[in-house]
DNA sequence: AATCCAATCAACCGCCATCTT
DNA sequence: TAAGATGGCGGTTGATTGGAT
């Protein structure tokens, strides 16, 4: 008797997530708390595996993550966990607040490997690597080190402190990114709030900033519509998620607001 | 303007660890 | 103690983007 497969492959959507989708999940878990995984695309009307649904939660929907790329002090410190770590991308990711384990190591596989390689620094083993003309070129390396694949980096910096939150590039999800401008204080509730988990920076700073004053959304008018609907995650920041009644506690890890 | 190609990153897959019964 | 259920992790893939030609 083998083990049973984390949800049924048929009848099960796949690929990137629309705004439709990301608006019951979002609302899912605001009003029950994040609950069993596997429960959660039929709780929350989704054609999705539970799997997937916590994927987009703690990646990607998550209300601490920071947004942009990694700073310089946060890729050194990445780098340093590296060495003493290996490849344990969520040991890393506790490291730094607001990241996640799969950010870091797209980043690590991107950006920092090629680096180290340029540097002549073998990526696995943090030593100098034995053949290396690059050990011997390391200066120019400092100065051009990512010349190619960073300059994107370098550029997104420059622009505007971090790159943009990617935007789904169907046009059907883009419905709920907001541009520049966008007027929050209008419009359904929950899509406000989709929007706003969705684009706008959200370091535990801002939430904490926003849920006390509502000053981040500098044109929003008297209190926002989801008053009081974001207390459970101020709480979820504190001391672990799930103050909510349906939920299991027991189930609940978020010990150190970043490992939820 | 069209095509190619490398870079990026969201999402998936399979496996493992832990919990529950 | 065994077996199943669930969550989490790390590796990999594939769609998309944007620069180069």
């Amino acid at each position: 008797m083998g083990r049973q497969p984390c949800c049924d492959k048929q009848g099960v959507k796949r690929g990137p997530w629309t705004a439709e989708e990301d608006k019951k999940l979002i609302s899912f878990i605001l009003t029950h708390g994040r609950c069993c995984w596997r429960a959660v695309p039929k709780l929350a009307g989704l054609l999705r595996c539970g799997k997937s649904c916590r994927l987009r939660w703690t990646n990607y929907l998550r209300p601490d993550l920071k947004r942009g790329l990694l700073s310089a002090d946060e890729e050194q410190l990445v780098i340093d966990l590296h060495a003493k770590l290996g490849n344990r991308w969520s040991k890393i990711a506790a490291k730094l607040p607001g990241r996640t384990d799969n950010e870091i190591k797209n980043h690590w596989n991107t950006h920092i490997k090629k680096k180290l390689v340029k540097m002549g620094i073998d990526p696995v083993t943090h030593q100098p690597l034995a053949n290396s003309k690059a050990a011997s070129s390391q200066s120019t390396v400092t100065d051009e080190s990512a010349k190619s694949s960073d300059t994107r980096d370098e550029l997104s910096l420059k622009e505007g402190s971090h790159r943009e939150v990617p935007r789904p590039t169907d046009s059907s999800e883009q419905s709920s990114w907001p541009e520049s401008g966008t007027n929050i204080g209008s419009g359904d509730d929950l899509e406000l709030l989709v929007d706003w988990l969705s684009g706008a920076d959200l370091s535990i700073e801002a939430w904490l900033n926003f849920a006390g004053s509502n000053n981040e959304l500098g044109n929003v008018e008297g209190p926002l519509p989801w008053d009081g609907m974001t207390d459970w995650l101020l709480d979820y920041q504190d001391f672990g998620m799930c103050s909510s009644n349906s939920v299991n506690d027991s189930t609940i890890q978020g010990s150190n607001g970043s490992n939820f």
